[in-house]
DNA sequence: CATGAATGAGTTTTCATTCAT
DNA sequence: AATGAATGAAAACTCATTCAT
């Protein structure tokens, strides 16, 4: 797929192949995640390779297949780590203001998820715009229905909902809020402030709830 | 970035390398890109190559070369046809419409635009998901900031609106727009339905303009 | 197999990838023929690759791609080459002589087998050795059981015969005479001369044929 | 020849490197040997490396260097140790019944000779056929000539023969005896039941021997 | 203009072997 | 003695690109 002479995806777990066992290939493993990502940051991650990797990551190319069969998996490796991070912090941040009014509880999501993206942008941004293919993987702990799942987490404290409705709303707030976040990132419009995007992001997504007219009781 | 031996970018015009006068030659173009988009419909975008494409349009990769300097002008041409073809017909339907209320602007524009999307997806989405540095060429007359043109021209016919006010709003809508888009076809959720998502899109868009309390005279 | 990273035999077809259509590359084809050749009598055919023969034929690893997809394939052609050329002359041999007393058919028979076996040692000897997988190939026009053909073409001429026993002595007779032949080959043991050696082995046959006291008609 | 970087085969030799003297020294040997068999059984010869049989063996690869410097190191010993006890049960074999008549000897020989090869069918023949080089190392006990010997020490109770001729006997009988029975190995032609070829092997062998007409006295 | 043979740098991947721990 | 991490040379193979015919 991205590589010329890729390893048969079938045979080939998308994993680590050892688990490395003493400290020496501990260091060897975060040196080829280092260099993985120090190389996407200057070239994308298109044209990453073993042996760039290898080179840059002070090893040599036997080294690196002791624990990556492949690229993909060195990638998949990366952004489960960070996925799973910005995910218990949403679930954290969500759980601990989810009474506050809605739209605070809005704007301290959106807040974080921006910030997140932001932050890990190479990760969370780049890497799943050029190696699409990897979010596929199955088991690979995505972000995209993260903010469907705060939705319908922010929800489950309500009782008197149709459930089919809060399925529904999740569902289309998620794909317009990680949707617009992304082209958000992707073009960085002068002409939008940073805070004029949020600030409008939210509102419309609380507007959009409260036309709803749902009768909810705590 | 796609190819591994790419020609120098810098010395290579991303075009076609003489444009085809005759009649042979305009049927080669074709041939050719017809190829490539069968064997991107058969194996997506990431695989193509120039010897590939030369031997399904039935020529010699010599021939190729003489149309075309690289895969990327290959996509490049056949995206930008398509793209200048949506373009035009949401100027016309924008147009056509302005003056009608603003609930059946929206709902005509974007109707039209995720019809088109839908049509073109190999197209419009999924060359752009899979070769997203084509788009960042310079002079790819992109679809992306088409919604936001389109509202910029809904404005054009009223008087008494701030500029700068008007080009937020433009920003903000298109990015939200055209990133539901991408969400959307990218995830076809089964909860919810084409109808749900393009009238809440609707709903939103429209809700979102109404909320900016302008006065405005025709 | 043989290669450290072999294709996968199954998808790769063990023959020529495309037939050589202008003069230059049947040149190319000849040069690889015969620089594998070369390497292989200097090193035997264990150690063979693509690399290597590409640089002694002077030319580029991609150009031997185009026309062998294999070191194997390689030697499967040169071997059907002359495997082919060897049993034209020996049933051309057998034929011209089959009226003959057993004596003279044996004797002709043998020293034939015996000196293209010798003219053509490396092929026919040293590559089967080394390369014993690529008999069993289908479609491997192989000389394994040239001897016993020509057996079975010889009593043809006679009627009267059991079919069956025909066929156990032709296999016997194969099976000691091939085995013989390699074996003496192998070894060119100095106690037993070359003229001996076949004396002795056409003597061993003809009274093996004798002792089954066969009644025949002509 | 075999092995990619092969150790220089001046400065190393196929031995052992130190002889174990230890329970756990010979025990770890002894795994060494076991999973060199069970692969070789599983996958032939020739894709042996000594990481997987370290592996198989269930010690480091470092481990199997202390007593092996090579992959051919194991296999030589292996196939010493067979050929060692073949040619023991051979030799007694001939001893025993050197004095019976000559087609019971020869019967009783050869009978004895197929069986083992089919007993250690993987190490006597297919090893020898996929690793030919094998045999050549200098002092590889081989059984090449084994059967020769037999016909030698027959002899060697009768006076008044020429030893020359003697000698030529034997080499032509080794080479018509061990080449046919590799070949009968191989191919196992469903033609030509193991009965009949046994039967027919003493026959062709004891004739040739009768038809040298030599004045022998006991 | 078209052809197709040739190129060759560059990729992934393996495995015998060493050596610090 | 044993371990297992690290090595690195070499293999197979591809494909954008050129150029003589």
């Amino acid at each position: 797929m991205f590589n010329k002479y890729p390893a048969d995806d079938a045979t080939r777990a998308l994993t680590h192949r050892k688990a490395p066992q003493q400290k020496r290939s501990q260091m060897t493993v975060q040196s080829i995640l280092q260099a993985t990502m120090e190389l996407a940051e200057a070239e994308g991650f298109l044209s990453l390779g073993t042996r760039r990797i290898a080179e840059r990551a002070g090893i040599s190319p036997g080294s690196l297949y002791q624990y990556f069969p492949t690229v993909e998996a060195i990638l998949l490796t990366i952004y489960e780590e960070t996925a799973s991070r910005v995910t218990k912090k949403f679930r954290a941040k969500m759980l601990s203001i989810m009474e506050a009014p809605m739209e605070t509880v809005g704007q301290k999501t959106l807040e974080l998820l921006l910030k997140e993206y932001e932050a890990n942008q190479l990760i969370l941004h780049q890497m799943v715009i050029e190696r699409p293919q990897l979010m596929m993987t199955p088991g690979a702990a995505s972000l995209e229905r993260l903010f469907g799942a705060g939705v319908r987490l922010y929800f489950s404290q309500f009782s008197g909902l149709n459930e089919r409705d809060v399925e529904r709303v999740s569902f289309f707030l998620d794909i317009v809020v990680i949707g617009s976040l992304r082209s958000y990132l992707s073009e960085r419009p002068l002409q939008l402030s940073r805070k004029a995007f949020l600030d409008d992001l939210v509102k419309v997504t609380v507007s959009y709830v409260r036309s709803q007219n749902w009768k909810v009781t705590a």
